[in-house]
DNA sequence: ATAATTCTGTAGCGAACGCTCCAATTCAAC
DNA sequence: GTTGAATTGGAGCGTTCGCTACAGAATTAT
């Protein structure tokens, strides 16, 4: 009974999260959303509310796409120990193809402070990773391929540290040999494996 | 022969970081600028150039009054482990009084990916504290109270994405427990004292 | 076909942006 | 005291900002 959208809103969505990913909040105008997007002004209105509610669809498109995505791959199919050093390695690896860094840690240094309700998804998210570290470092123990005299909670929270930094260092310093030594560093604190190597790509 | 400024530039300029600093570089106008210097704008054209030239010597300004000035306060006068140890607990205790994280982890994503003179600014200011980290793991490996068995630059490196992660979480994630958690696991990579204890406040 | 309802492009609103011009002011040098 | 160079505040330049009003196009229910 009403004319239908011309457009893909996942599509959009997808076009919009790229553009701020990239320029940031402040510094992407609706203009720019609109052209990135193939909709005029009034379309993106119409369709997605106004520029910070746009971010904020945006900023879960990406999290549920990005990190949502690569715990839920990671964690079922690979050993604990694997799948955290699997999650740093492919950071590492996304940080090098490109400097856009993480459009979490980009939001949570631009955005956060100046929106609470924005903040308090980041502030969730991060809260997510760092589950998901603390399971995989605990699973490893139970599994005894990481020592069991480290603490599984100040682990987790040194892994999300870590991937927050390396994130910051893609867009600011963004060299292999830099990167791949803090995450080699940072995953030597899981200790020596003590089953079987998992251990991957260090000379 | 001619008219004085009305006002100091260097406090100015602290007035015009903290400003930077705390908003990032779009979201802060030239007119919000002259307002906490206390300036017109044409004052501040006059004396600065213009906004990007401004932000320069501000993120100049800032890092040499805080990094720099903690590194070579820190290095000369502590044993090298307990330099790195203060280094990153001064970071949690500065991170947790403010949310404005860090202005170098702040310009290193808004302002770096589009603007190659402050992203030259940003590296070299990266490896400055990434030198101070690898000097003083090999200073302490030398005393003794750092294990001959880590690596130095890796260490460093590590080091260098803690603090820059620490950043993040204080503007996105700002829990006391996580900040101390992450630098305790962080510092856990220099091994136990091999002469003296020097960990603080480790329950 | 007609009516009802939603989408789309254009135009434009007031406000704020970075930046500049200019007359008035101020103070050292002479 | 006069001169001259630099600083100052205010007005205003053109542009862009987030956002909206509105008329026409497009589609389904009747």
């Amino acid at each position: 009974m009403a004319r239908p959208r011309a457009f893909d809103q996942s599509t959009a969505l997808d076009a919009a999260t790229q553009r701020f990913w990239a320029a940031g909040y402040a510094a992407t105008s609706v203009r720019d959303l609109g052209e990135s997007m193939g909709l005029s002004q009034a379309s993106v209105y119409n369709a997605f509310g106004d520029k910070r509610a746009l971010f904020t669809q945006c900023l879960d498109h990406y999290l549920d796409a990005n990190m949502r995505a690569r715990i839920t791959r990671l964690e079922p199919s690979l050993p604990p120990r694997q799948a955290i050093e699997t999650f740093l390695h492919e950071i590492v690896e996304r940080s090098l193809e490109n400097r856009l860094g993480c459009m979490l840690a980009n939001a949570a240094q631009e955005v956060a402070p100046h929106d609470t309700v924005i903040a308090a998804i980041i502030a969730e998210r991060m809260g997510e990773l760092e589950s998901f570290f603390r399971r995989c470092t605990e699973a490893g123990q139970r599994a005894g391929t990481i020592a069991a005299s480290v603490d599984p909670i100040a682990t987790a929270q040194l892994l999300l540290t870590t991937v927050m930094g390396l994130r910051v260092l893609a867009r600011g310093y963004p060299l292999r040999d830099l990167l791949e030594g803090a995450a080699r560093q940072a995953l030597s604190v899981l200790g020596s494996p003590t089953t079987q190597p998992t251990e991957r790509n260090t000379p």
